[in-house]
RNA sequence: GCGGAUGUGGUGGAAUUGGUAGACACGCUAGCCUUAGGAGCUAGUGCCGCAAGGCGUGAAGGUUCAAGUCCUUUCAUCCGCACCA
C-alpha cells in the first residue's frame, strides 16, 4: 500500500530531525568553502509573521541550501530587530516592558520560523535588544567618537509629535510620520532640538566609487547613488553692496553666470538680517514667520513660487552687475550653501520666479530652444563677454579659474546625503554611552563600563521635556564624570535602531564574543555575505551598513569595506487585486494556516519561489498553492511506485533516456539557482517530473537507472521543498541527510542526443522540421531539407537565391 | 518635472549572441479510472479558418534571409526621487 504524501506528518518528524542532529549548525572553522546566506532580520511584533517574511526569507534559504548541498559550509544565521517604536509603544499602553514582551513573543517566531523549514542555525541567534549585542552597538557609538566621527548639534529636526520624537529624513514621507502615515495624522514639524551625528558624508565620494562595483540588484544601486546625490560644481561669491558681507552661492552652471540676474537666499540664510533693509523688514519678518510654520509638504504641494526683495544688492563678480537679493523658500538651507544665482533664462525654477516678479531675464546660452524659452541645455555661450561662442562646459571651466583667480570663487562638490542623525529621544534603544558633566561637557563612558544597561522603568512614555523616559530613572542617570570625578548624567537619548542593523552580519559570525566585537579573523573568512535579499530599506539601512563596514576597514577590524558582496531587492506579495495586505483590511494570508490546511511549507515555499521571477511583485493566488502541491505530490507518487515495481534493469535505451533527463534538469537548475532565476529552476523540475511519468508509462522497473534518476530529481528539488525530500531521500535508501553534499554533478555527454532537430524556413517563415544526425555535416543536411516533401512543394519552380544555415538550428531557403 | 524600468494567450509567466514565440503552471475542454477525493491519469487549449493556410509579443515605421529581441517615433502602466541650484 502506498503512502500518500502528507506534509503534516513528514513536516514536522524532519523538523524534530534537523534539530536534534543540528544539520543546519554551521561550522565556521570548516575548511569546506563557505556560504553566507541571509535576508534582511525581522522585528518581531506580537502579529507573527506573514506572507512577505515567507518569501524573503526563503529566498535566502533556498540559496543557503543550495549551496549547502553543493558541498559549501553555508551559513543561514537568524536574529532579531528587536529595538524600535512599536514594542515601546505597546509597553506605553500597556504596561508591560518591552523587555518582558520580547521575550514572549520571540519563542513564538521560532515555531515559525521551524514550520517553514528554513535551514537557520539556532545556535547562533541573536537580537539587538540584549545587553549581550547592544554592548557593542554601544561600542561602535563609542569608536566612532573616538575618531571623531560622532558629534552633537542643534539642528532643526522633523518632530512627529504622535511619538513626541525626532524623525530621520528618512522617516518623513509625504510630509508624515513614516508610522502615522494615515488621512487623520499630522504632518511633521520641525523643532530645534540637540542631536549626536555620525559624520557619514565624510564617506559620501568613498562609498558613491564603490557602489558601481556591486553586484546588487540595479534599482537598489541607483538609489544609493541618488541618495548621496553627488554634484560638482562651484562656491561663488557675491559682494553685497555697500557691505562688507559676501553671498557664497553654489551652482553646477558656472557658465550661466552672466545670466544671473538675482539672488535668492533661503529664508533662513543668516545673513538675511543683516541685509534686509529697513523699509523692506516687516515684509521678510512676516515671510520667514510663514515659511518657518509651513510644512514641508506644503511646500511642496505649493505650485506657485513666493518670496520677497530684502532691499539689498550684490555684485555679479563676473561683470560687476547690480543685482536685487531676494528671499525665496524654494531655495532650501540645508543644501549646498543656503543661496543661489538665479539664472532665469536657463533655470524652470528662477524662470517661474523672474516671471512672477518681473525680474530681468538674460539669456548666455544659445541651443535649441525659442528665444522667449527657458532651457537647461548646454550649447554655445552668447552675451558672456570674452566667453562668448565657447561651449558650455569650457566656459563654466574658464569663468570658474577666472574667479578663482580673484579670490571669488572655488571648486566645490556637494553631496545631498546629510550626516546620519543617530539619537532618539526613546526608551527602547541601545543608551548611548556618554556623561554629561558641566566641567567637562559630554565625556565619553570607558569601554569597560559598557554595555550601559537599560534601566528597568514602570512608565516608559517620553519625558515629555524632549527627553526619552530615562530622563525619569534618576538612580541611573546620576554618576560622577569618568574624567574629573565630578556630578554627572548619563546622556538620556538611546541610538537610532538603523545602527544596530547596519553591524548585525558581522555578529553572526561571532555571536557570543565577550571580549571583542567580534574576530576579526573569522569576520574575514565569513563575509562579505555572499547573498543578502529583501524587499525594503534600498537606501537608508543598506547604506548606513555599507559605512559601518568601511569605517570597520578604516579602524582595522575587517578587509573588506563592503558587508553585502551580492544584495537582491526582492518583490513583495499583494493580495489578488493588486492592493497591499493589511491588518486593519483583513485580507492578509497566514503562512501558517496555508500549511496546516495540509498543504504544508514545502508547497507554499514551492509556489512563493515558482510564481514569478524574484524581484517582481506577486499577486497572491489561491490556487497557487495547490499547484506547487500537486507537483510535489506527482513526485511523491513516482517515488512510491519505483519503491513497489518489480526489481530488474532498464532497458539500455531508457536508461540513457533517464539519464539525458536528469542531466538536462541538473544543468539547468544548476544555472538558475546560481542566477537567481528560482521559478525556471522550478519549471525544470516540474517538466523534468512530466518527463519521467512519460518513461514511466513506457517501463517502471526498480532498476540502477531510475534509483539514480529519482535520486537526482529529489536533490534537485530539495532547496525548495526540503522535508519531501528528505523523506524521499531516505526512502530511496540514504542513511544520511539529502541537505549536505547531495548535488547531482552533470555528464556532458548525456547533454545532447545523437538526433538534431532542424527548422527549416522558406523565406523567413517556417515550413517544416526534419531530424538530422547531429554529425551531419552542412550539405546533408541541406539535401535532407530539400527532400522534405513539404519543402519540395514550396521550391518547385523556383530558384534558391540564398541558403542560411545555422549549424543545429536552422536552414533558411530565399526564393 | 527628473530618473529607472515594464508592456507577450483567459491568468502568472518562458524564450543564450537576432534563429521553431507562448516553456512551466493556473484556468478551461474532453476522455479514462476509482478506494467518489481538496482526487488521480491521458489528451487538447494564442487568434481566425472545416482545411490548406493566414494573422499574431502595447501602436506605427525601419534594418535583416530572419525581429519579442536591434534602431526611430509614439502610447500606456508601474516604481524611485522630488524646488538639491
Amino acid at each position: 500500500m502506498q503512502k500518500r504524501y502528507n506534509p503534516k506528518e513528514i513536516e514536522p518528524k524532519w523538523q524534530e530531525i534537523w534539530d536534534q542532529t543540528g544539520t543546519y549548525t554551521a561550522d565556521l572553522t570548516s575548511s569546506k568553502p563557505k556560504y553566507l546566506a541571509m535576508s534582511m532580520f525581522n522585528y518581531p511584533s506580537g502579529n507573527g509573521i506573514h506572507i512577505g517574511h515567507a518569501m524573503n526569507y526563503t529566498i535566502s534559504d533556498v540559496k543557503a541550501r543550495f549551496k549547502r548541498q553543493q558541498g559549501y559550509e553555508a551559513y543561514h544565521p537568524v536574529g532579531w530587530d528587536a529595538f524600535g517604536l512599536p514594542a515601546e509603544n505597546f509597553a506605553i499602553k500597556s504596561g508591560v516592558s518591552p523587555q518582558e514582551s520580547m521575550a514572549k513573543i520571540i519563542p513564538g517566531y521560532h515555531k515559525q520560523y521551524k514550520a517553514m523549514g528554513w535551514s537557520n542555525d539556532w545556535e547562533k541567534e541573536i537580537a539587538t535588544h540584549l545587553p549581550e549585542y547592544y554592548k557593542w552597538t554601544q561600542w561602535i557609538f563609542s569608536e566612532m567618537f573616538r575618531h571623531g566621527l560622532a558629534y552633537q548639534a542643534s539642528r532643526m529636526q522633523w518632530w512627529c509629535e504622535k511619538d513626541n520624537t525626532v524623525l530621520a529624513n528618512e522617516q518623513v514621507i509625504d510630509g508624515k510620520c513614516w508610522r502615522h502615515d494615515g488621512l487623520d495624522d499630522p504632518l511633521v514639524e520641525k523643532k530645534e532640538i540637540k542631536q549626536w551625528f555620525f559624520k557619514i558624508t565624510e564617506y559620501a565620494d568613498e562609498l558613491l566609487e564603490a557602489t558601481d562595483a556591486l553586484d546588487w540588484t540595479d534599482s537598489v544601486k541607483l538609489a544609493q547613488k541618488n541618495w548621496i546625490g553627488k554634484s560638482k560644481g562651484a562656491e561663488i561669491d557675491f559682494q553685497v553692496e555697500g557691505s562688507e558681507e559676501k553671498i557664497t552661492v553654489f551652482t553646477t552652471r558656472a557658465d550661466t553666470l552672466f545670466g544671473a540676474t538675482f539672488l535668492v537666499l533661503a529664508p533662513e540664510h543668516v545673513l538675511v538680517d543683516k541685509l534686509t533693509c529697513a523699509e523692506h523688514k516687516n515684509e521678510v519678518e512676516a515671510y520667514k514667520k510663514e515659511s518657518q510654520v509651513k510644512s514641508e509638504l506644503e511646500r511642496q504641494a505649493q505650485k506657485d513660487k513666493t518670496g520677497v526683495f530684502t532691499g539689498a544688492y550684490a555684485i555679479n563678480p563676473i561683470n560687476k552687475a547690480r543685482i536685487p537679493i531676494w528671499i525665496a523658500d524654494y531655495v532650501l538651507v540645508g543644501y549646498g550653501t543656503g543661496a543661489i544665482m538665479a539664472v532665469p533664462a536657463h533655470d524652470e525654477r528662477d524662470h517661474e520666479f523672474a516671471k512672477k516678479f518681473n525680474l530681468p531675464i538674460v539669456r548666455v546660452v544659445k541651443n535649441q530652444a525659442a528665444d522667449d524659452e527657458c532651457s537647461h541645455e548646454e550649447g554655445l555661450m552668447i552675451n558672456s563677454a570674452e566667453f562668448n561662442n565657447l561651449p558650455s562646459a569650457e566656459a563654466r571651466e574658464n569663468i570658474v579659474a577666472a574667479l578663482v583667480n580673484i579670490g571669488m570663487a572655488s571648486e566645490k562638490i556637494n553631496y545631498r546625503m546629510n550626516d546620519w542623525s543617530v539619537s532618539r529621544q526613546r526608551y527602547w534603544g541601545a543608551p548611548i554611552p556618554i556623561i554629561h558633566c558641566k566641567k567637562c561637557g559630554p565625556v565619553l563612558l570607558p569601554d569597560d563600563q559598557l554595555p550601559v544597561i537599560i534601566p528597568e522603568l514602570d512608565d516608559f512614555a517620553p519625558s515629555g521635556d524632549g527627553r526619552s523616559a530615562l530622563a525619569r530613572a534618576t538612580d541611573w542617570l546620576k554618576v560622577d564624570c569618568p574624567n574629573c570625578g565630578g556630578p554627572g548624567e548619563r546622556e538620556t537619548d538611546t541610538l537610532d535602531t538603523y545602527i544596530c542593523s547596519s553591524w548585525y552580519m558581522f555578529r553572526y559570525i561571532d555571536p557570543r564574543n565577550q571580549e571583542k566585537i567580534f574576530d576579526s579573523q573569522l569576520v574575514n573568512k565569513w563575509t562579505p555575505v555572499d547573498f543578502y535579499n529583501g524587499g525594503d530599506h534600498a537606501t537608508a539601512h543598506l547604506l548606513y551598513a555599507r559605512f559601518i563596514g568601511h569605517f570597520f576597514n578604516k579602524i582595522g577590524l575587517i578587509d573588506n569595506p563592503e558587508p553585502f558582496k551580492q544584495m537582491l531587492f526582492n518583490g513583495k506579495v499583494t493580495a489578488a487585486d493588486g492592493s497591499m495586505f493589511s491588518k486593519s483590511k483583513g485580507n492578509g494570508v497566514d503562512p501558517l494556516e496555508i500549511i496546516d490546511q495540509g498543504y504544508g511549507a514545502d508547497a507554499l515555499r514551492t509556489y512563493l519561489m515558482f510564481a514569478a521571477p524574484l524581484e517582481l511583485w506577486i499577486r497572491w493566488d489561491p490556487q497557487g498553492v495547490p499547484g506547487a502541491y500537486r507537483f510535489l505530490s506527482r513526485l511523491w507518487t513516482l517515488v512510491q511506485e519505483y519503491l513497489e515495481a518489480p526489481t530488474t534493469e532498464s532497458s539500455q535505451d531508457q536508461a540513457t533516456e533517464l539519464k539525458r533527463i536528469i542531466n538536462k534538469t541538473t544543468q539547468k537548475v544548476t544555472a538558475d539557482l546560481e542566477n537567481n532565476f528560482y521559478n525556471t529552476a522550478i519549471a525544470a523540475c516540474m517538466k523534468a517530473v512530466n518527463d519521467l511519468y512519460k518513461q514511466k508509462a513506457k517501463s517502471l522497473a526498480k532498476s540502477s537507472a531510475w534509483k539514480e534518476a529519482l535520486e537526482a530529481i529529489t536533490a534537485l528539488v530539495a532547496p525548495f521543498a526540503p522535508h519531501m525530500a528528505e523523506e524521499l531521500w531516505h526512502e530511496l535508501g540514504h542513511s544520511t541527510t539529502v541537505h549536505k553534499d547531495s548535488w547531482p554533478q552533470v555528464e556532458k555527454q548525456y547533454l545532447h542526443s545523437d538526433k538534431l532537430n532542424i527548422v527549416i524556413q522558406i523565406n523567413g517563415k517556417l515550413r517544416a522540421n526534419i531530424k538530422v544526425s547531429s554529425e551531419a555535416t552542412e550539405e546533408e543536411v541541406l539535401d535532407q531539407a530539400k527532400q522534405d516533401s513539404k519543402v519540395g512543394s514550396y521550391l518547385k519552380d523556383k530558384t534558391i537565391k540564398k541558403t542560411i544555415y545555422v549549424p543545429g538550428k536552422i536552414v533558411n531557403f530565399v526564393v
